[in-house]
DNA sequence: CATTTCATGCTTGTATACTAGGGTACTATG
DNA sequence: CATAGTACCCTAGTATACAAGCATGAAATG
């Protein structure tokens, strides 16, 4: 049972202030889209940590809709995994589910794996400029220590490989999936381990710019498994968002 | 317009002739998932062909609930890239993009290849006769022409995979990048290809038992890559269905 | 004081009403 | 006859109302 997992039990003042959803509302685009990216957004930014109360109605009233688009924005989210249903309980932000890192975790590596050996095949000194030129933004942006602008730059980057290997439409299989580990790399993002990420980025496009396919894999998969390294001490860290 | 006072139902063109949802509502379930199930089961098998006017309106009066269940089944199955909705205009069944074919084939090699080679690795005897019992009920299934049954069972074999490896949660990736595809197999079903799909079946289990890991993996390459040969003369044959 | 019961307020699930925009067929006008 | 305008109906998007289940806690009963 989804017993609040609210760090703070004590905490009975509404958790409204949480729910920092600050939408700008675009009157021609959808609303249960927008609430949907703001949710999203808020969840694997961990804004609304795992075991967040997600009440239709307390959200319809903040923002100002009524329930329908609010309704519509979770059933996508609980599609993404994102946040859990139990009827006539409540809603809830999902916990980080281990099994379910580990095998997000995998299939993100057999797919940018993949369409990193076809990018491989049709690499071009423009796809090499055109990555290069987001590590720059990115080392820029964390400079500036701008974390949202340095992990929407990481997106690109990995994007940037489906763009060259002409499968675009396999990123928002990629994306789905990493948005279910999405939260255990924000949690490691404090560990210092960004300037590496950008080092490590550089190594691949070095190994393509010199047609080593091999090598480029390798430097790939070195890259995609740091993360999972650091996963128990994560665990330690924040118990209380994990199950399993 | 030519109406006539008369309101005979069968004066109407109406294809609700095609709507043969034939759902026996199970009050303790949610409707909404109900009518998902009924709908998916309906587009995937081309009872609802590309093309096809998913009109809200029309799903909710034929199966006797509101607008909203059947709305929330059609959120779930946009996301499914299986209905594509107008605003304003109307909802309809997707045509099969060639693009979106192809890229989710190749994610769907890219991550059966991977589980594959990771449940060789930890490849059993009682693995291998669970996976032959499925081929078995296969084969009889194919001979009892009870085709639902046979690709019902087929996904069960590639499932088997999965579960040896200990990946179970990979399975409903794979699944919905199946599903984005699985009209195309449904096409080229009636080209006697089904007899083909037991042996190459077979073989895959042949040299998982053999303990050769590599052989295995080039027959499921083998196995998946004769889907896509046919489809140029799929194309032909239904033109409408297809864009891109 | 302990236990049971019921009232109340929360939750999501479902139904229905209303809004705004597009498509089409008919009509009026030149 | 041709064309432009208009009215109607259909669509999905949104808002609101109602139903049913669960949790909590107070009150009544032993």
């Amino acid at each position: 049972m989804p017993v609040e997992i609210g760090a703070e039990p004590e905490a009975e003042v509404e958790d409204d202030s949480a729910l920092q959803l600050h939408i700008k509302f675009d009157p021609r685009r959808q609303v249960s889209a927008q609430v949907y990216e703001a949710l999203k957004k808020a969840i694997v930014s961990l804004q609304l940590p795992p075991g967040s109360s997600i009440s239709e109605n307390r959200i319809c009233r903040h923002i100002g809709v009524s329930r329908t688009p609010v309704r519509e924005a979770i059933i996508r989210l609980v599609e993404d995994e994102l946040i859990e249903v139990f009827p006539q309980k409540g809603s809830f932000v999902a916990p980080i589910k281990l099994s379910a890192v580990r095998e997000n975790h995998f299939s993100r590596k057999a797919l940018e794996l993949a369409v990193l050996r076809r990018a491989a095949a049709s690499w071009s000194a423009l796809h090499s400029s055109r990555a290069r030129y987001i590590v720059d933004r990115q080392a820029a942006a964390l400079g500036a220590e701008d974390f949202d602008d340095f992990h929407a730059l990481d997106e690109t980057f990995h994007r940037s490989f489906c763009v060259a290997a002409e499968l675009e439409g396999v990123w928002s299989t990629i994306q789905t999936m990493k948005a279910r580990v999405d939260r255990v790399h924000r949690l490691s993002a404090v560990q210092g381990r960004l300037p590496k990420v950008i080092a490590e980025h550089g190594a691949i496009l070095d190994a393509l710019d010199a047609s080593d396919c091999e090598g480029a894999l390798a430097r790939l998969e070195y890259h995609l498994e740091q993360a999972p390294t650091m996963l128990e001490t994560l665990i330690g860290k924040h118990e209380k968002y994990f199950v399993d």
